[in-house]
DNA sequence: ACCCTTTGGTGAACCGGTTCATTGACTCCC
DNA sequence: GGGAGTCAATGAACCGGTTCACCAAAGGGT
């Protein structure tokens, strides 16, 4: 069942059925028809991996990032995935799981592919095989909230910002000794939060006290373990801020196996918003941003790319994100 | 690049480096190292697409779920690409948004993509286009945690049984009238979870009040309408079965806003378990059963087929679910 | 009546691999 | 010494579309 089976039910030249098929302006309305009928009549579909070999391109976006378990995520790739069927493109899926010769075999992997276009996390913008990999992919790839790399497009979220406005609102609060957790320093989220963390403090004329950063807070045991070490100390924080995304379930399961109350032992804000921190008993101030948009515009942005029209490189686009004070800060009470 | 540039970089044949690309015995070793340094010479790298034009597979795996955002399937997801990735096959992501008409437009172009092999959930596994559709798929299709057509493989959770034991567990507390939340009774988790309610109540020789039931509970703003809705009407539950999957925030934020103290007011458990459920005051008693593993036995199932082992069609595999007991339901006392 | 342009249709070549019938060289054994 | 058998290597054909140089017919202008 091919063009030529077509062609032949139709009689007409396999050059013809392709035309029809591509919606080519140069045929009659009636062999179109006849063409169309044949199709409908045969059964006919085409193939698109013949399609992709002769085009040289395979209208498959991928979308890799470091973990799909990440429940917010969800939200990013199901925008993305749409805004691209919407476009005629197929979305291939892989993890990185956060390591870059991951990061630059799966770079390869959707080479060979003829990959049009490339959505990524990195587990570290400045790392030089990975920034090769990059610029030898011979196809547009777009960071998901990374930055750093001049040439290339980018959706990021205001993570200075949120760790800003939440470690103001911890010192305002007259909070002194805040703990933060953050996720991996090599990546833009983490290093941005803490950037607004220490500038929250400057403009306090505060020094945090490095004792009580916790960086490289992966998992949600990472943030269990990271909690309960920070509870043990001799002088305890009076806030934690568990700002890397999807940590607060491990950080507050630390806190009651401690028997420390949230809000009265302990204030405690989360880095994201979630169904956890809305209903949690007290209820935990958080900081939200939009990811579904930022998958809306990661498509969107990628697809202007993959057309190739005549765009600046490395485009960026930064969602705001908000802080929602919640029960789960109060003030310091010596 | 190409082979052909390749073998004359080697001076040998373009059939002799195609042998090298597949690790084919028949080449010497002398031939094999000279192509091999060819290859590496020029930076060749095969073009997969080609390769799936002349074999007539693609080496993906299509999954098809109804809705990504539900945090719990990431797991699947998660492990079913971690086996198909160590196959060599690479993961094709969409969502059907529960809907017969996007899942037979999948399937056809999964076909159209030659995809070697599909798992997915269906709306409604009785839906007669869909149904032709699945018998014409011409590649093998497994079914996620729904049953009902007998020739595909299929893996599913033991809804029935964690229904039951959740049902039992309230009823053994006293309480009388339960109220229910399922999604979508057409596919099979809702069916069978409510299957095991009335198996439940059938056992104890009593009979489930029907006004307490509300299926299609899809969303979790449907949660929080259907729970509104229970605690509206005259006659309240006194125990509130949250079934579907990740439902429980809506349920939750209903109860609060209406003042219904979770546990003193209402037991309430859990279809699946989450940090919300653990970490809810009181904690959320749950059904949990595991993803990871379903999703591990998805991608082992699909590739024993795709290989085309000989094993009988139509092969179910079933992981258990268990109760977890939390503070959330607690005895009747009327 | 003649030439020029436009339009619709044709089919061979091409995309980049894999496969397999064929060839040549070498070994083995009677 | 010669026939059978084994093993490497070769390269043309093939997978199923798209493209484009080319052609025929129709239309337009003088």
């Amino acid at each position: 069942m091919k063009v030529k089976d077509v062609a032949r039910e139709a009689g007409v030249a396999v050059g013809t059925v392709s035309r029809v098929l591509n919606d080519h302006p140069a045929v009659t309305r009636e062999l179109r028809e006849r063409v169309e009928k044949a199709m409908a009549h045969l059964g006919y579909e085409v193939d698109v991996t013949a399609q992709s070999m002769r085009a040289g391109r395979s209208r498959l976006v991928a979308c890799a990032i470091r973990d799909f378990d990440i429940p917010r995520f969800a939200l990013f790739i199901k925008e993305a995935e749409a805004v691209l069927r919407e476009a005629g493109y197929t979305l291939l899926l892989a993890s990185t799981t956060n390591r870059p010769d991951v990061e630059i075999a799966l770079l390869r992997a959707f080479r060979r592919r003829r990959v049009d276009g490339v959505m990524m996390t990195l587990s570290d913008e400045q790392h030089l095989d990975v920034r090769e990999a990059l610029s030898e992919a011979l196809m547009p790839v777009l960071l998901i909230d990374r930055d750093r790399i001049e040439a290339l497009d980018r959706v990021t979220a205001d993570h200075r910002e949120g760790a800003r406005l939440a470690t103001s609102h911890l010192l305002d609060l007259g909070h002194r000794r805040i703990a933060m957790l953050v996720g991996d320093l090599n990546a833009f989220p983490s290093r941005s939060r803490l950037e607004g963390f220490r500038a929250a403090h400057a403009a306090a004329g505060i020094a945090p006290d490095p004792r009580l950063l916790r960086d490289d807070v992966l998992s949600s045991e990472d943030a269990y373990r990271a909690t309960a070490s920070l509870m043990s100390l001799a002088e305890r924080p009076t806030a934690l801020f568990v700002a890397a995304m999807d940590m607060l379930g491990g950080c507050l399961r630390a806190l009651r196996t401690m028997g420390v109350a949230v809000g009265d032992g302990i204030s405690v804000v989360a880095g994201s918003d979630s169904d956890l921190a809305e209903l949690h008993t007290p209820p935990i101030t958080a900081i939200a941003w939009d990811l579904a948009a930022m998958g809306r515009h990661a498509a969107t942005m990628l697809l202007e790319r993959m057309r190739g029209d005549e765009i600046e490189r490395g485009r960026g686009l930064t969602v705001p994100t908000q802080l929602i004070i919640r029960g789960s800060s109060r003030p310091f009470a010596s």
